[in-house]
DNA sequence: ACGTATACAATTGCATACAAAATAAGGCTG
DNA sequence: CAGCCTTATTTTGTATGCAATTGTATACGT
C-alpha cells in the first residue's frame, strides 16, 4: 500500500511555504512520514522508488537523506541500502535518561533565566493545555500542546545547544511509535506533572523545576513500556 | 593560498582506511580541515572550487557537506552560500554549559555503572596522560590523550545517545579554534582535575564525579575565554 | 561625484547519465 | 534434491550538464 505523500507535503508546504528547497522539502517531509508512523522503522526504502513517489530526482533526495542520517533517524545497512533506524529495547531506556537530564536542564534555567514574558507565555501554554484537556481533545492535539510546553521551555533557557539537542531528541523519539496520549490514565497524570514544572518555573526555583522535570520524564518512561508491552502482545510476526 | 588536502586526506585514510566512499571521505577531511584551523569559520566556501581541489565532483562533496549543516559545523549564508559556522561570543557559554551537564552525567553514570575492565581502561589513559605531561609532549599529543580519556567516560556510561550529543558537541568546539593545551599553565590544572574525576570513577562515587566533571569544563571556559582575549588583541577585521 | 539600473559572470540547485556494487535468479553439479 | 557458482537485474555511488538565482561590475543619469 503506497504511502499518501501528498498529504505529508501539503502539510509541510503549509507549515513552511512552498518555497522551501526541494532537499529541504523532502526532508520534512521523510519526517512526517515517519513521526505518522507510515513508514516503519526497519522497512528498506529504495532511492529511485522514493523519488518517483515524491516527484524529485534522487539528488535532493540523497541529500536529504543524508541530513537525517547525520541526525541518526535513517541508518544504512549493509550493503548501503536504507531504512528507518531500529532502536532497540535499552535505546529507549537510554533516550529517556538523556532527556531527563536536558529537560531538568532546561527547567532550571527557564526558572532561573527567563524573562517576564518567557515564564507568562510558558503560563499560558499551560493554561490551554487544561482546556484541551478538559474539552476531551484528540490525542495529536494534546501531543501537539505538549511539545509547545516543553518547547517553551527550551527556548526559555537561552541556551541554543541544549534547545538544538531536545529538539533533536524528540525527532528520535517518533522512532518509538505512537505518544503516550493514546493513554487516557496518563493525561491526567502529564497535566499534574506540567503544573509541577511551571509552578516551579513561575516562582524561580531552579532546583524544583530541575527536579520536577526529571520526574515528568521518568514517569513518562513508564507510560511508553506500557504502550510497548501492549503492542507486544500476541505480535510474533 | 591553498589548504594541504592531500594531508588531511591521507590522515583519514590512515584512520579509517582508504575504503571509504567518497561522501564520508569528504566529510571527514572537511572536518579534519576545520579543526586544524585551516579553514576559519565564516570563510565562504564554493562548492566547484572545494570539489576540484578535493578531486571529487559536486554530487558527494555536497553530500559531505549536507551532513555537516545537519550537525552544525557549516551554514548557509545568505543566498545560499556556504561557510563554516560562526559563533557568537555567548554560544561559548552556551557550549560549555551543556556540555557541564553531559560531561557530568556521563562521569556519574561511568561511576555507578562501568564495568571492572571500563574502570581499568580510564585509569590506564589517566596513567598515559601523566607520562606525556611529564615527557613535554605537544599540544596536540596532548589534545589527542585528553579526547581519549573523555571519550573512554562517555562510552562507560553505557548510554549511547548521550556519547553521541557528546562527541557531536566536541566535533562542534573545533569551532573556537587552538585547544586549552596552547596554555602551558592550564596543562597541570587539568592533569589535576582528570584526576579528581579519574579518582572518583574508580572508586564508583557518582556524585562526586559528576561534580568533578562539571568543575572540570566549568574550568575550561576560562581557559577559553583566555586564549580569545589573547586572539582578539587587535585584530579588528 | 554619488546613487541607481542593467548586463554579465559566477555559483548554487536539480536532473539526468553512467559506473560499480549488491541482491536475486537460474542453472549446473554432486 | 540440495548446495553452489554464474549471470542478470536491481540499487547504490559518482560524474556531468543545464537552468535559475545571486553577486558583481560597468555604465548611465542625476
Amino acid at each position: 500500500m503506497p504511502i499518501d505523500w501528498a498529504k505529508h507535503s501539503r502539510a509541510v508546504n503549509q507549515r513552511y511555504g512552498d518555497s522551501l528547497s526541494a532537499t529541504r522539502h523532502i526532508r520534512h517531509v521523510l519526517l512526517a512520514a515517519i513521526t505518522a508512523g507510515d513508514i516503519m522503522p526497519g522497512t528498506r526504502l529504495t532511492e529511485t522508488e522514493l523519488g518517483k513517489q515524491l516527484g524529485f530526482s534522487r539528488t535532493p533526495l540523497r541529500e536529504a537523506v543524508a541530513a537525517l542520517k547525520a541526525e541518526g533517524i535513517i541508518e544504512t545497512g549493509e550493503g548501503g541500502s536504507l531504512q528507518v533506524r531500529v532502536l532497540a529495547y535499552q535505546d529507549i531506556h537510554a533516550l529517556y535518561e538523556l532527556r531527563a537530564t536536558l529537560e531538568g536542564m532546561a527547567a532550571r534555567l527557564a526558572a532561573t533565566g527567563a524573562s517576564p514574558a518567557e515564564k507568562l507565555f510558558i503560563n499560558e501554554i499551560r493554561i490551554n493545555e487544561t482546556q484541551l484537556i478538559n474539552s476531551q481533545a484528540s490525542a495529536a492535539a494534546l501531543a501537539q500542546i505538549n511539545s509547545k510546553f516543553h518547547h517553551g521551555i527550551y527556548l526559555a533557557s537561552h541556551n541554543g545547544f541544549l534547545t538544538e539537542a531536545l529538539d533533536r531528541l524528540s525527532r528520535t523519539m517518533v522512532l518509538l511509535g505512537p505518544t503516550a496520549y493514546s493513554l487516557p490514565a496518563r493525561i491526567q497524570e502529564i497535566a499534574l506533572e506540567h503544573d509541577s514544572i511551571n509552578e516551579a518555573i513561575q516562582a524561580g526555583h531552579g532546583d524544583d523545576a530541575e527536579a520536577a522535570a526529571k520526574r515528568h520524564i521518568r514517569n513518562a518512561v513508564k507510560a511508553r513500556l506500557q504502550i510497548i508491552a501492549d503492542q507486544q502482545r500476541g505480535s510474533l510476526d
